[in-house]
DNA sequence: AACTGATGCAACCGCCTGCTG
DNA sequence: ACAGCAGGCGGTTGCATCAGT
């Protein structure tokens, strides 16, 4: 279910998580607040980037959060603020206490792909047509969403939506246009913190971590 | 029982935005 | 105004598990 561990070239830990590498992380963060996520790693003795902390609590350690299946409730809720927000995953998040918005990206994606799956056993031509508004309508958003153009301002698409929550339709595809932009340098979230706490790649402390104030973990 | 394709979901990646100096 | 940094977001990927044959 999720990605083998591994070290990159610089050293940095990939993959899934371990027992004790979540507990460091609990424990550090609860005890310090909000963190920074850039130097927490290095105080907190992982061998992990930053980012890679951050959201290994936001999605899974963070406590009050909801596990397992979605309610009816839930569903609908997901269904109505997708129509309303499309993919803004983290607005939509925020309307539901305890689901992350990985977890509701997810469920969606996988909510699409049965809907496709039955759109193509339901009518045979008409289904790949509609499944490309469906899939559209997943990479966009609604109707009442701006679209966001190579100069980042916001320019209104024409679309419609049908009665049902997911059968939208557009004019044309804007993400085409979105065009690509020249990659800027993300490397410091990848940037390993091991000058002064070199970690033995097997290792992660457990008893204690000296850092700015003295960190503990029992 | 063995194989295979589908599914679910944790985690990664690239980019964007806001803040600060 | 500009550059650099940190946090955040959305899209995508990898892989364990499930379901069907």
């Amino acid at each position: 279910m999720v990605r083998a561990p591994y070290f990159d070239a610089n050293g940095v830990k990939k993959g899934a998580w371990s027992e004790e590498e979540d507990k460091i992380l609990s424990a550090y963060v609860e005890r310090c607040g909000n963190p920074n996520w850039r130097q927490l790693p290095k105080y907190a003795g992982l061998a992990r980037c930053g980012k890679s902390c951050r959201l290994r609590w936001m999605n899974y350690l963070r406590p009050n959060l909801k596990r397992g299946s979605y309610t009816q409730k839930e569903e609908q809720t997901i269904m109505d603020l997708h129509k309303k927000y499309g993919n803004k995953w983290s607005l939509i998040a925020e309307k539901l206490p305890g689901r992350t918005d990985n977890e509701i990206k997810n469920y969606w994606h996988s909510h699409v792909k049965k809907l496709l799956k039955r759109n193509e056993t339901t009518s045979s031509d008409a289904a790949s047509a509609d499944s490309h508004h469906i899939l559209e309508s997943t990479i966009s958003m609604s109707s009442e969403m701006p679209c966001y153009t190579e100069n980042n301002s916001p320019a209104s698409f024409s679309s419609v939506h049908t009665e049902s929550n997911v059968s939208f339709t557009r004019e044309e595809d804007d993400i085409a246009s979105w065009g690509t932009l020249d990659g800027l340098n993300s490397s410091f979230w990848t940037e390993p913190f091991i000058t002064e706490n070199a970690f033995n790649q097997n290792y992660f402390p457990n008893s204690c971590y000296e850092a700015e104030d003295t960190f503990v973990i029992w």
